[in-house]
DNA sequence: TATGAATGAGGTTTCATTCAT
DNA sequence: TATGAATGAAACCTCATTCAT
């Protein structure tokens, strides 16, 4: 390994690190209340640094959200490959979703906020790309399997970008839509039951094209 | 009509007024980027004369969540007491939600990131119980709606509270996806066609409990 | 009586409601804590009613602090005329001041935090004169008494006027002092055997002329 | 001096610069009209950097009478240890009180204002603390001295403590009385005089045992 | 590359005071 | 005389960002 690779390697090595601090704190404070010197300190490094590695405090926030795009992309394209019915390929869906809840909530949520028309200013064209390539990605994936219950006679037919655009937009809707349910009433998470109900629905929603209204 | 009704109207008035100024600027700047000068300013006030009216900003901007919730709770109740179908109240509901979308998108986009976490703290109790009430008001709207579905055999038989999540989530993810893939790839706003096909898919998914999966 | 007295009676009475609740947050808040609004509200009045009896909040607090001179000085001046000796009449400025001491401590306080360059612009030539005829009244009575005192040859021959300044500036900084003190290290108050110690001293003090240094 | 020391000093140096510019704007204007701003321009620095060095106005100005607090206490304790007469200790006292008085009047009379209730808040546990600290050593200097006169016989038996708090008391009494005499009637500054007066005469009835009433 | 002290713009909020009724 | 809604100046303080080292 040569020393422009280490270095490489080394840069986005610490570049982890400061985005796992920042999840940590914009987790806990939220995006306004977070502030770019506790994210600092708890990545052990001073504030001027988390500048070589990110624009500004938008970027850095804006990057967890890629990150976790990223993640969703990757695993729901997994999903499309593989050899089953296109039944099963939406309970994989389904499976990703809430594997992604699981592994942060908080993070999920700011993704959902991301685009209230006062964040999206500030970012580079670099990140900005990013955030649609990977949201494109992970859409696309669904698009497919989308196109394939149509071919194959199982989904009704219809737009199916607009179907697609359905189960991504169920999904998070139900996440929002519950987590502020238990944030207002104090009642108990029940996430994940909701996206199952959800899911079932929209499933079979797209499958009656038979009996439709 | 007494003095003391008269200066109760003089004061909701300029409640008003104080409110409509508060929904241009946060619309055209967002929460944060909004000032409180900016707004007494349009509201042809000074900025202390806001504080008469409203705790602080927060309470302010949440003040237009409540408004919205509290014509959706309404609009959506009436439907409920109509003598139509359990299937044309769900399609007057998609009516109402059109109906708000189309009145002020932004507050809409404001009332769906309303509670994440960092958000509702600051608020009074008096407010905190609005947001509840009329919250709850909606949502018990629908939950009826459903439950009539489901007595006279048309809905599937499953918990109907979950049911009436997913029919909220639905709408609200709709608004927040489409509205974000606008903003993301400068396409044209498709939020009504895509809500229209959501209300079909998740209709025909809760009818089809004969043929499930 | 005349219509002109009871207006000029109704009007002192309501001045005085008013410092009665001004005494009451002064003490409890502290000059800058206090609010005009506060004050009005507890007098039952609204906040523009107070500045028809007062010029403004300076003044507001200062006459609480010129009816706690009057009191001093009158009771003082009674002293001087009452048939005892030298010694006893000074015990009785002490029965004075620990009379005063009990009456009201805070706003006593504040009589002694009054001339802090801060707080004597802004007041009245009305208000500013009474303050200076009410503050010498007393100081007077003191002088009178240690004259009495060096005339009997019982007292040191000395400028009466700077051991007047002792004694009257003794008692200040005995209440200052301990009620600091108290405040400081949450001891209880001893501001009374503190203050009965220091008139024993200074009067021991004064009268050892034969013994001096 | 290694580069930490250095840097230590720097820091320190810096932090003196703000007391002084703030010691400069205290005393022109008093507390509340004193604005940070003023204070940072003083110190050619910008507003934000005094919240670096001090948590809020509030410990700027409590800082201050810290400094002169520590000032008087160590210079009274050296007086104890010296090899000199009591009496000779008291009138030493005597010098530092004026020595502080010629110094910095003003601080000096916002140490005696410090302790209103309405100013111990805001303060953070460690200037609280030094506070403390540097008000009981000077307070137990004296005592010490009042102890001396005592066990030597030349002192009145008393409680020694009740003794030093009615010398302490003497000097900011005086001090703040006849400021305010000062103030409040254009007389000329008599301080100094008048702190000869009572030290003598409290020293006179310190040591009257003999004699008393 | 990393530091971290310093910046300084700018926001929210308070509240003494006014004045039309 | 009394009201009290409105004013608006001004203050404190925060914190993202910079830059000399």
């Amino acid at each position: 390994m040569g020393i422009y690779e280490r270095k490489q390697r080394e840069k986005e090595r610490r570049r982890q690190e400061i985005l796992s601090a920042a999840r940590d704190v914009f987790s806990k404070k939220g995006f306004n209340s977070a502030t770019m010197e506790e994210i600092a300190s708890r990545a052990e490094l001073s504030p001027g640094t988390l500048y070589l590695y990110f624009k500004n405090k938008e970027e850095l926030h804006t990057s967890l959200s890629i990150d976790i795009l990223d993640y969703i992309g990757t695993e729901i394209s997994k999903v499309v490959e593989e050899d089953i019915s296109v039944e099963e390929k939406v309970e994989k869906f389904l499976d990703v979703f809430i594997d992604v809840y699981d592994r942060d909530l908080s993070i999920l949520i700011n993704l959902f906020h991301l685009q209230s028309g006062e964040t999206l200013h500030n970012l580079s064209e670099e990140v900005m790309g990013q955030l649609k390539k990977h949201s494109r990605k992970a859409h696309q994936a669904i698009v497919a399997v989308v196109k394939e219950g149509i071919d194959k006679g199982i989904f009704m037919e219809d737009h199916p970008v607009a179907l697609a655009d359905v189960v991504w937009a169920t999904y998070s809707g139900v996440v929002l839509w519950v987590d502020s349910k238990r944030l207002l009433n104090d009642e108990k998470d029940f996430v994940k039951p909701t996206l199952k109900t959800a899911f079932d629905i929209v499933t079979r929603g797209l499958k009656s094209k038979s009996n439709s209204m």
